[in-house]
DNA sequence: TTGAAAGCGTTACCAG
DNA sequence: CTGGTAACGCTTTCAA
């Protein structure tokens, strides 16, 4: 018997406005309506279709009402990796935003590999979602351009693309590379590395800021304190110790060293380490990113924060605003301001680990 | 002129079925047939619809499929917080499989708030998703109870209820106990500590193989050295601190310690060593989740692997044979066996870091 | 304030 | 092999 009342739940089909309008003895357009809130509808009638509602536990067919509507209440997220913390953090604060609006965010992950990356952003346009928010892996705009003409609301977070004109949240890469470099100056390095990222908007521009920051203080700009560039934001730690190897072999070495971001900082000072050198007397580290293990390592991490949390905030909020604006309004663009944590690897002045935690390194 | 044609494409409706059966002089049936691979098409007609589904970049409509299949082809996953590596990492390799098979997976979290979790679960019903798949935060099985009986299939990942029959992978908690404490043992470790996870069943599980081991190893197991049990999985570096803290203050102190996860293990290095103490020599530490972190920090640590990235594919490969089965098939587990990943916090013959990497440590 | 009718784009079921 | 017809559950429009 219980079996039976099982498999009869289970076949049962699910409730349908119908059968809230037949229970009551109203319409279906009724029950439509005060289900969205329509002015229009008597006070007595309200009540008895909201009771019903509850009692049943009635919530409306998506698919149905995306079919005429021609709005699904999902929104995309792309992003290269969400193993990294940067991203996760990302598709963390963004669901929260949006979940609070009644969007469901669905995550896909490009592993840094345009191709793949074009491949599921046609199979999220396919499902007619209402907006794309992407860190794009890829190099050029062609893809994303076709999108923001024919697709949905697109904002890039992260990385962006000079000849696209899109909405964009993203760190001031500039500052980041000025802020981690004027730092390594001030406390003294004479000879400052760029572990470089790949040439993608946040590496370019750290490596602007590098560069000026070295120009405004006056120094010499040395073609082989910068590395290469690299192809993809792929095993960083890995390219880290390699790249600084090769920066340990240049005579006179560098003194210290700006790291494009915090994994490949962690290989750095692996590969200094190992040489039999010290952080941060002999060379200075400082990352960017601030990953919230940067306190753990085996020596704490100076990093640049890229206020990770509001970049998926403010990109949530600018999705939502897309979405609730009638026509097609302007695209905008949001840069946020990056801020310098200073951790042992780049503290001169005081020795041993630890308790030397000045109140900036507390942040996490 | 450019922009009134931007504007049209803009405006344009999408393709239907309908169009290409126009253009085509075929029926939208015949058309629908050639999208799903029915076999009674003739050649001709198969390839002259292709063509032009091609040419128009036509994509089915999901919301009109659902409507009348009933199948949404979206997954749901709900984590306590995708930020954890080990969230973060089921997440990936889950989205990886179901990819594969044309399902979307959306991912909320929980923030191991059993309330939360609760809305965000009828949230994703509401979407009338195919599955759901949860690593729950719920301290008992009601919630999930309903869900496993009414709803659809239901796949629990990571922790489980003892009176829930659900379909289930994760990882064998008393063996990640088991193993951690009799290593410790091995090593030469006679007052082995163990700080506590939540009262869920991997906390319990682990509980239960620590408790085992020193048992069949005929040690003694002493109350003070059992950290009582915490209400949630949240903090976990922050109670590792404090609770080494209170194991420190014992006399005699623990000479060895099991923590519940990394972080937490992270936390309790960091209290021995502010304590002065050193790490193995004086307490050997051993953790669990083999972060991909683990081998940067401080000390690097000893872990027990979980095989996070197997638990998520065998998840995503039970959730895909649920959604091709017909019928209502029986709840499956399985039961993945973790793996002992040996690092500097817990080798005592070696001193120094980094170059004494044994094989086993070269894992991330 | 209410509701009847007409879709939305697709698939299932048969009949040809 | 092909296609007409009837859903699927909802919203929109407009008339009562």
């Amino acid at each position: 018997m219980i079996v039976g009342a099982v498999l009869y739940i289970d076949a049962m089909p699910p409730t349908t406005m119908k059968d809230i309008a037949r229970d009551l003895g109203v319409s279906v357009v009724t029950v439509s309506k005060v289900l969205r809130n329509h002015e229009d509808i008597g006070d007595e009638t309200r009540k008895r279709v909201l009771a019903r509602v509850k009692e049943l536990k009635y919530t409306p067919n998506l698919a149905a009402r995306s079919l005429v509507t021609g709005r699904t209440y999902l929104v995309g997220l792309v992003v290269p990796d969400l193993l990294h913390p940067f991203f996760a953090q990302i598709a963390k604060s963004l669901s929260a935003v949006l979940r609070k609006k009644g969007y469901c965010l669905t995550i896909s992950t490009s592993e840094e590999d345009p191709k793949l990356e074009e491949q599921e952003i046609d199979r999220l346009l396919g499902r007619r979602l209402d907006a794309l928010i992407i860190a794009t892996a890829s190099t050029n705009s062609s893809v994303l351009g076709r999108i923001s003409t024919a697709g949905p609301p697109l904002i890039l977070i992260d990385r962006r693309f000079a000849d696209l004109d899109a909405n964009y949240v993203g760190i001031d890469d500039e500052a980041v590379g000025a802020l981690a470099t004027e730092h390594l100056i001030e406390i003294g390095c004479r000879r400052i590395a760029h572990l470089r990222g790949p040439d993608i908007s946040p590496g370019l521009g750290r490596l602007k800021g590098y560069l000026n920051a070295l120009a405004k203080h006056k120094m010499e700009q040395r073609p082989e304190l910068i590395s290469k560039p690299r192809t993809a934001d792929v095993n960083s730690r890995e390219t880290g110790v390699e790249l600084m190897r090769q920066m340990l072999a240049l005579s006179p070495r560098p003194d210290g060293v700006f790291c494009y971001n915090d994994p490949m900082a962690i290989g750095a000072m692996h590969a200094i380490l190992d040489a039999g050198l010290r952080i941060p007397n002999d060379i200075a580290v400082i990352g960017s990113g601030n990953l919230h293990y940067d306190t753990e390592l085996i020596v704490p991490l100076s990093s640049i924060d890229q206020q990770t949390e509001q970049i998926g905030e403010r990109a949530g909020r600018l999705t939502l605003s897309l979405l609730e604006s009638k026509g097609q309004p302007k695209n905008r663009t949001f840069i946020l301001e990056p801020q310098l944590v200073v951790r042992a690897s780049t503290e001169r002045k005081i020795a041993g680990r630890g308790s030397s935690a000045s109140p900036a390194s507390r942040r996490r």
